[in-house]
DNA sequence: CTAGTGAACGAAACGTTATAACATTTCCTT
DNA sequence: AAGGAAATGTTATAACGTTTCGTTCACTAG
């Protein structure tokens, strides 16, 4: 067996789905902020805490309440948007455009370029990354003389576990 | 020369950017909207064609200045998302969601799979087409085994001519 | 013709999402 | 301790969107 890691590694296998444990993405983060200098201070972290809690694509009033909640205390708006920004700006976390909801990112340690299948049934959403997409997306800027600097990709629809249980 | 059309024609130029004019392009709004049997009222027609005079994204609380400035009476917040809404339905209109506004659409008479491309400059967007893009999505959802029923595809950045004059 | 029906519209209030503006705290540096 | 930068707290408000309910209008069956 090989000897563990002391820091938390980042997952490379491109099919994985997010599927981690909150616990393990939070230190990630962590880690990642150590290294970057910038202060994952103790607000960013209770928000990244309670998205990979929360297991859905969740509004900034959401999180506020789940911060109230959680540690008892009032918390403006600005407050939580704050540190939504922040949490953004560093990749770990995600806006989805077509809900006003954000989501944690399932690989914030890769420069990420991501797309996301949101399910009107269970409300889940799933981040996935195409390169070819990109790709596309790029030539096609180059044709129009864009210079892009943001992308946004959402797909709505039915996950494969609603559209089956739907089918009755 | 051949004899014009008796109805206003769809553009099929794939690469044609929405090169049309205003008047030409409700004009089509109107016919497909006789030929599907609904009903392109008075207000929604105003509404397409201030979309359409606007030349950028324009939110839906600046329609209802639009719509009030050139009507000379108020409009509800209600009545101009009602029109939006249905010329959403029509696909006479898109929502680009990364800026919570609206635009025509270019090619109502396609079944579009629609990007945009969002200059941060000028404030204008491109409509474009790529059905590569819309391929590689069903692939990556059919992977997923999701049931795709929308999607946005956005692209913020600058414009050639925004990002030229910039460089000063 | 007129009574009924359903789609569209008008208006007021409300709900949700996001930011501006300014005060305060925290923590590090000197 | 004093100064300064980053982060947070507080209040208010801007921006976006929906609910609700009542009315109007066009169309059609009787």
């Amino acid at each position: 067996m090989t000897k563990p890691s002391t820091r938390p590694r980042p997952c490379t296998d491109r099919d994985c789905r997010g599927q981690h444990s909150p616990r393990e993405r939070v230190a990630l983060a962590l880690s990642i902020c150590e290294e970057r200098g910038v202060q994952m201070t103790e607000l960013r972290r209770r928000v990244l805490e309670l998205l990979w809690a929360s297991g859905r694509p969740t509004s900034a009033y959401q999180l506020i309440e789940a911060v109230k909640l959680r540690d008892s205390r009032p918390v403006g708006p600005p407050t939580v948007y704050r540190a939504l920004h922040f949490l953004m700006e560093q990749g770990l976390v995600s806006r989805i455009e077509s809900l006003n909801a954000y989501v944690p990112c399932a690989h914030p340690e890769r420069d990420h370029d991501c797309l996301f299948f949101i399910c009107n049934g269970c409300q889940a959403s799933v981040e996935l990354e195409d390169p070819r997409i990109g790709g596309l997306l790029a030539e096609d800027a180059a044709v129009l003389g864009f210079v892009a600097s943001r992308r946004t990709i959402e797909v709505e629809g039915m996950c494969a576990r609603c559209a089956g249980s739907e089918a009755t």
